[in-house]
DNA sequence: TGCAAACAACGTACTCGGTAGTATGTATGC
DNA sequence: GCATACATACTACCGAGTACGTTGTTTGCA
């Protein structure tokens, strides 16, 4: 019962790798993204990796507990972009730009994690849990509201410096992440694409969110 | 083998109600809404019915079937709602606006039936389907693009009448529905919310993507 | 008008395949 | 010889779909 539930014998969920496992968490993204946590079994991401059960068991004490460490992974890889744009110089409006430029590539990037990041958003009231998963549930959402508030708190800046008018931030930032994360819906990434063209598409959604938020009313 | 997927007797998928399908409908929309199409059982959807498998299956071939039938209504109401305010004179961007409008209004008051539309939207990469349900598939994802086009055509109208700048419509429209359509991710109904408390966030989510439109660079 | 067959609209009780999780074996370093 | 890092071979259960029974209502026909 005791240990973490990203590790076997670590204290709490800061996620491991150790090669063998970063692989398992890239096999359980992309069937994760496929099919879905429900629909995706154990011998799924089996296949993917070319290995059995026996492995994913090894590290993981559940198909929970797996889905968790790659949804607790993907939101690690936006905090430490963002992270960084954020703790920049100038001015808020312009932070801001930065931060969703981040977050939009890592989406681009990791697109697996991504959308298993996103999927579990809907998973919160389905309460087929355990304690112990209930605890790194609250971990993730915690992660996820510092995320979110990271960029509410800049929105509210670049409100005080002037750069954009009064508005409801509450709803506001999340209509701007919907504007940014509704790209892991839609968009397929290519081999054929340039990394000019994905930058073009980062660019356009960027523009349309700051621009969303230049006028109220 | 005959008859359509949302029938078993009439010929194609024009939703039918009859009361009874109806309730199916309200209780199938509700169960995948909480739990997803995978984890959702027929005896959960009938749970919330008060009914036994009999009644779902005398009703419907499948829980594909039925699945495809909650999303096909949802896109019904969609486009009823959105093509009287598309049909309207007056400048493109209002009718636009209109648009807008009307799709999340049609979002926070049939809120079951629009998430679970969103989740069929995730559903197209597994090959799960019969050829059957690959018709009323691609009957659905018709829909969507004469949906999607509705706007997208609207968009480019209102940059001929030079209302908003040149951009790339085919990327910002993904990023127009995004803000409005995350909505479905994040937002409760709430009994003690009035009526101009969800006119006021719909407002405002309206407000920001018609502002993202304004300005392309 | 009356009655019986037919059918619609369910409920009940079963099958059967798929899958999460386990128990156990085995190789390879240390 | 002991633990790590897997593979193999099970079990136990859940849930989709089916077969069939039951009740109420409609319809064909004398």
């Amino acid at each position: 019962m005791r240990g973490g539930v990203a590790s076997l014998r670590r204290p709490v969920a800061t996620s491991t790798d150790s090669a063998s496992r970063t692989e398992i968490l890239d096999a359980a993204a992309e069937a994760f993204m496929q099919k879905g946590f429900a629909a995706t079994s154990i011998d799924d991401v089996c296949d993917l990796l070319g290995a059995t059960k026996g492995r994913v068991y090894h590290h993981y004490r559940s198909k929970t507990d797996l889905f968790f460490d790659v949804h607790l992974r993907g939101m690690e890889m936006d905090l430490a972009a963002v992270q960084e744009a954020a703790q920049q110089e100038g001015a808020a409006i312009d932070r801001l730009r930065a931060m969703a430029s981040a977050h939009i590539t890592v989406i681009i990037q990791n697109f697996a994690y991504q959308r298993v990041a996103v999927q579990g958003l809907e998973m919160h009231l389905a309460g087929q849990t355990t304690e112990q998963q209930r605890a790194t549930l609250k971990h993730i959402l915690n992660l996820r509201d510092k995320y979110e508030k990271l960029f509410s708190d800049t929105i509210e800046e670049a409100i005080r410096e002037g750069a954009i008018p009064h508005q409801n931030v509450r709803i506001v930032v999340k209509a701007f992440f919907g504007a940014l994360n509704w790209t892991t819906l839609w968009y397929r990434p290519r081999r054929n694409q340039s990394a000019a063209d994905r930058k073009a598409l980062a660019d356009t959604i960027v523009d349309f969110a700051m621009s969303g938020l230049r006028m109220a009313k």
